[in-house]
DNA sequence: GCCAACGTTGGC
DNA sequence: GCCAACGTTGGC
């Protein structure tokens, strides 16, 4: 089974509105990075576990586990010429971009801020927390994502 | 709002 | 294939 850590702007869709979402699930739409879109494409699996981390806010950090709902298929925007995502050099029997469902499972017990990300020693390769990586879906090691639900767990800071 | 980092585009 | 221009991301 395969970890990984998706980033979403709260002010667009946050942690809590995907717990609000029927069946606490979504489309997983609108990717438009090559990498990313390999990492959906080829590595998500039904069942994998997500971090989900919120960007471009006032306090940036993991604030939820959630799951992949779906096996990969063609993002269904990259075809609506109202969409936002349309794009125009994809078509049906090569879809250029891909999706996933993702389900929400448990908010973190707390959120672990970025600071503590790259704080933390046994992150240290985490790849959020790298210089200019702006990749919104990303693979974490099981250590890494152990770490970061047992942090949550832990009070800030602390031991 | 600023700015650094990065990906993509397009002229050549 | 190079590279400058441009747009976007995302922390601060």
């Amino acid at each position: 089974m395969g970890q990984w850590l998706i980033k979403s702007e709260p002010g667009s869709f946050s942690f809590e509105n995907l717990l609000a979402a029927k069946e606490q699930t979504t489309v997983w739409d609108g990717v438009r990075n090559y990498q990313a879109r390999n990492f959906i494409r080829d590595g998500m699996k039904m069942g994998d576990k997500m971090l989900y981390y919120h960007s471009s806010t006032a306090q940036p950090g993991v604030v939820g586990v959630a799951e992949v709902a779906s096996e990969p298929y063609p993002d269904p925007t990259q075809f609506d010429p109202r969409s936002r995502y349309f794009d125009p050099k994809s078509t049906s029997e090569q879809p250029r971009w891909f999706a996933v469902d993702v389900r929400a499972l448990e908010p973190l017990p707390r959120p672990v801020s970025l600071a503590e990300l790259k704080e933390d020693s046994a992150l240290g390769g985490l790849k959020v927390t790298q210089r200019g990586n702006r990749l919104s879906v990303m693979p974490v090691s099981r250590a890494e994502f152990r770490r970061i639900v047992r942090l949550s767990e832990q009070e800030p800071g602390g031991a």
